[in-house]
RNA sequence: GGGCGGUUAGCUCAGUUGGCUAGAGCGCUGCGUUGACAUCGCAGAGGUCACUGGUUCAAGUCCAGUAUCGCCCACCA
């Protein structure tokens, strides 16, 4: 059968599957009978006035895959967004595509260059229609991966950050930040990727220690004619190729070393050069490092830049935009920056300037995108001063509008915040939103640079044209030959509007209204920077409040070895292998349950298999379940009616998780609430009440079936946001069984368990305790003698007190648990046989077994003696917590208590033990 | 140079207002084909909670410091 014919919804094939759980066989019918359900639109109908729960989704990479980072967001926010939406809130889940500026075009160039041309080859429209082509063909993939995890998101309001309306928002934005002097143009130092041939933000590259060299040139004085001296200054410099462009020499001004010389004047030491340059004073110079001199490069380092600006130094360009020599460094000119940092070095050595080289460690920023070194330029670009954008997100974090989870990231995003730059936003990229300024061919003739292929790049002194309309008219000489910045904007200024352009802004749309700001922002703490940082900076200023929350950051999924997944380590684990492999649930409840918020997990097949074994797990738990009630044929009774103890044991249980999954989710505790749900599921529903049940349904008596239904239902509401495909086809199953048919069409929109439904009854958790103990007790005795298994034996309990009333009325499940019969439930003071025993001294009981000839009287010492020795432990130390006199004065009443009772317990304990060893003789 | 996180069973990790004997999964040992499940069941072994000091009646949990691993930020050439 196939996928296409269950979208009939006949979803009785289900109930033909048998043994092992196969997610594969159900997991594309479930999410087709979702989606043509309607259930993930926001439900119309409901409450206008009811706070809505909206998630908008981290865009994907149009033309990306899915990979672990999706599925860990879209794991969680699917688990968020069902949660909210079983509970009845209106929600929005809402989807959207990424254009991924540079990432994608670097993709479809690397394309070209197999195809040996570049982009210029093609121009700029023919290169553009060529990324849309591409971008056309790989959309649905990540789509159609997104439905595959499960994603219960609106698909119908998916938007793609360059579609019309995100457009207009960028247009507006930018607009509104030029005309409020936030947005310019100049030229400052920047990070320059000489692949890409781009420049990039400061967060777009990544620091890594190399290893390099300190080479010390000496700089020689010169005389008053202009011949060199044979003193100088030594500076240090990781970079001697870019000594062409050095137009000083700075030392710190109190640093008496060079106070006799400062105003005086060096020769730069390099061949074809004669040019002397100053020695000046700079508190931004360490003394401590070197010879406390700094040759001062302001066209290719940022803090020369910096001190530069601040004596009226000149930048010089040296390294042109592909990395190699410009003309301004002479004889070098046209060799690559590498090759002329060699050159150079040998030159320096060989004209005896070079005075030592020495092996360096030391940080050197490479390109986010292409990894290659990047170069500190002087160039005109379009920046935003950040200053006051900051000092607003930062403030609304700080007053605890916007909560970030885990906590302790808010000092990291503050500590950001406060010591913001300028941004810089424009990319010598052809995809992407272009930059909303004109020029004038006439005003700006000399700012407009026109190279040989139409291409034209933009130098000091224009006057762009920002308006919301396309300019026709240039408005300061009425001329009509106007041309476009040929910059792109970086992908990170529209992914900062996400918040609501994807809900209508800058129109005001019915959505915005209702849906912003949103809930939840959940992505990796590794886009930080990137992207929350401009989303909360762009939100709050075009929206004058914050765009969500609540930012919950998950960690990184590594290898298991604990690595950063990356191709060339080839350790890239393909969440879909995994999920064919293991099942979509499997691998959404490993991804879930495998760290706390904002620690990164490590994903290893051994995980994956225990998901898949639970989820196996509850698919026969399930079956039996059903099994059971089908044969009943509908002679089901209310839970209510059911009063074993073990049904008001699991009902109590039940409340209790439903109640502890509530806290934990409202706290984001996502992870250990699904581990208890499955804990509760697992070591309580199928471990001990439908053993128990059994006992009964094999006597006829039906009552544990409406328990059971009931048990698995909401057993299964509580599970769904986790394991979303396995817990609706089992519903589907069970949902005619359910009174009400439980109330829904579908899980996906069952109501979810709440806490304080009445039926938490601790003294039936503690009743039925002291059966299970009774239980484990017999057959810890019986394992320990090496009973076969099949073998019966007579048992007898002497339950205390208090205990008797449950452990009597209990003894048929006793009995068929601890494969104990005869089973002597017998008083205090009744006798029981002593010779040829093995026993045991519960808090609830004590257990003695007849073994006859099994039993050997030195192991059974051996163990009672262990025991004894436990308990002694035990009692020793509750003895002198009581005996200290703080304790009793400063602990709590119930503490105390609970402590006097133990050490009674474990007194009557010790006695009991002391007396079947002297028995043993 | 700052900031943050980890250090708990052989392995991977939970343990969020301090309070009974510190938990889970995997692995390990023994037993087991009882009509939901061997992707399972039953029983068991296994931990000085990195270290030192402090606060407290009471510390895995709070405070200070140390060690070690890792991450982020930063203009030491």
């Amino acid at each position: 059968m196939t996928t296409t014919e269950r979208r009939a919804h006949d979803l009785s094939f289900l109930s033909s599957l048998i043994g092992a759980y196969d997610g594969s066989q159900v997991e594309d019918a479930m999410y087709a009978f979702w989606e043509d359900g309607g259930w993930f639109r926001p439900s119309e109908a409901v409450d206008e006035e009811a706070k809505p729960f909206t998630v908008i989704m981290p865009p994907p990479n149009v033309t990306g895959a899915l990979h672990l980072g999706h599925a860990v967001t879209l794991t969680i926010e699917d688990a968020l967004i069902r949660w909210h939406r079983m509970l009845g809130d209106p929600t929005l889940w809402l989807p959207g595509l990424d254009h991924a500026g540079i990432a994608t075009q670097s993709v479809v160039e690397a394309q070209l260059a197999r195809e040996g041309m570049s982009r210029h080859d093609l121009g700029r429209e023919a290169f553009e229609e060529r990324v849309w082509d591409w971008v056309g063909r790989t959309r649905p993939r990540i789509t159609s991966q997104a439905r595959r995890m499960g994603a219960s998101c609106d698909w119908e309001r998916t938007v793609f950050t360059l579609d019309e309306t995100p457009r207009q928002a960028v247009r507006k934005t930018f607009v509104a930040l030029f005309n409020d002097e936030r947005i310019y143009r100049g030229a400052r130092i920047i990070n320059w990727d000489p692949q890409m041939l781009t420049a990039l933000s400061d967060v777009e590259v990544e620091y890594r220690e190399d290893e390099g060299k300190l080479w010390h040139v000496r700089y020689p004085f010169v005389d008053a004619r202009g011949n060199e001296l044979d003193d100088g200054v030594v500076i240090a410099t990781t970079r001697p190729e870019t000594i062409p462009a050095d137009v000083a020499i700075a030392v710190h001004p109190e640093d008496e070393r060079w106070q006799p010389h400062l105003g005086r004047e060096v020769r730069l030491p390099l061949r074809g050069f004669s040019r002397l340059i100053p020695l000046v004073a700079d508190e931004a110079v360490d003394r401590e490092f070197g010879t406390g001199a700094l040759k001062i490069t302001p066209g290719h380092d940022q803090l020369d830049f910096e001190i530069g600006e601040r004596h009226g130094l000149e930048p010089i360009r040296v390294v042109d935009w592909d990395g190699a020599m410009t003309s301004e460094a002479g004889l070098y000119a046209g060799l690559d920056r590498d090759e002329a940092r060699v050159t150079v070095a040998e030159h320096l050595e060989e004209d005896g300037y070079l005075v030592r080289t020495e092996a360096h460690i030391h940080n050197v920023g490479h390109s986010q995108r292409s990894g290659v070194v990047v170069e500190p330029l002087v160039s005109n670009q379009w920046f935003v001063d950040t200053d006051a954008l900051a000092a607003e997100a930062a403030r609304v974090v700080r007053d605890g509008e916007v909560r970030i989870v885990p906590e302790r990231s808010t000092s990291v995003y503050l500590q950001w915040m406060d010591n913001i730059r300028p941004w810089c936003i424009s990319r010598q990229l052809w995809w992407g939103h272009r930059i909303p300024a004109w020029y004038c061919r006439d005003c700006d003739s000399g700012a407009l640079i026109e190279s040989e292929d139409g291409e034209f790049t933009v130098d000091e002194g224009s006057h762009p044209i920002v308006e919301m309309q396309d300019p026709t008219v240039c408005p300061r000489c009425g001329g009509r030959d106007l041309v476009q910045d040929p910059d792109m904007l970086d992908t990170w200024f529209s992914s900062g509007l996400w918040t609501h352009s994807t809900l209508g802004w800058p129109d005001e749309t019915d959505d915005l209204k209702r849906f912003y700001p949103s809930s939840v922002m959940e992505t990796g703490y590794d886009i930080l920077f990137f992207w929350v940082a401009r989303m909360m900076m762009l939100g709050c200023y075009n929206m004058g409040s914050a765009p969500f929350e609540t930012v919950y950051l998950h960690g990184l999924v590594r290898d298991a070895l604990g690595r950063k997944m990356s191709k060339s380590l080839d350790n890239v684990i393909d969440p879909l292998e995994k999920a064919d492999q293991f099942g979509m649930d499997a691998l959404r409840f490993t991804l879930a349950t495998g760290s706390t918020p904002g620690h990164d997990m490590r994903l290893t097949d051994e995980r994956l298999e225990g998901s898949r074994n639970f989820a196996n797990k509850l698919w026969n738990g399930a079956r039996f379940v059903l099994g059971e009630v089908a044969q009943a044929e509908g002679a089901i009774t209310d839970a209510s009616a059911a009063t074993a103890l073990e049904d008001r044991w699991i009902q109590s249980r039940l409340a209790a998780v439903t109640e502890s999954v509530d806290e934990l989710l409202r706290q984001f505790q996502l992870g250990e609430a699904a581990r208890q749900i499955q804990d509760f599921l697992w070591n309580e529903l199928f471990d001990w009440y439908v053993e128990a049940s059994k006992v009964r349904l094999r006597q006829g008596d039906l009552a544990p079936l409406g328990v059971l239904a009931r048990v698995l239902d909401a057993g299964l509401r509580l599970l769904h946001p986790w394991m979303p495909f396995i817990t609706e086809a089992i519903w589907q199953q069970l949902k005619p069984y359910l009174p009400d048919e439980g109330g829904c069409a579908a899980l996906i929109g069952a109501r979810y368990p709440q806490p304080g439904d009445g039926t938490r009854d601790t003294a039936a958790e503690s009743d039925f305790q002291a059966v299970r103990d009774v239980v484990t007790s017999i057959r810890q005795l019986r394992a320990d003698y090496r009973v076969q298994a099949g073998q019966w034996s007579e048992v007898y309990v002497q339950p205390q007190p208090e205990t008797t009333q449950p452990i009597s009325a209990s003894t048929a499940l006793i009995e068929v648990l601890a494969r104990s019969r005869p089973l002597h439930v017998i008083g205090a003071g009744d006798a029981a046989p002593s010779d040829q025993v093995a026993t045991a001294v519960l808090p609830s009981a004590e257990i003695i077994v007849p073994l006859g000839g099994l039993v050997d009287v030195e192991q059974e010492r051996g163990r009672l003696t262990k025991d004894l020795e436990q308990v002694g432990k035990r009692l020793r130390g509750a003895e002198a917590k009581l005996s200290n006199p703080g304790f009793r004065a400063k602990a709590p009443t119930a503490v105390v208590e609970q402590a006097e009772a133990l050490a009674a317990e474990l007194q009557r304990q010790r006695t009991e033990l002391e007396a079947r060893i002297a028995s043993l003789g």
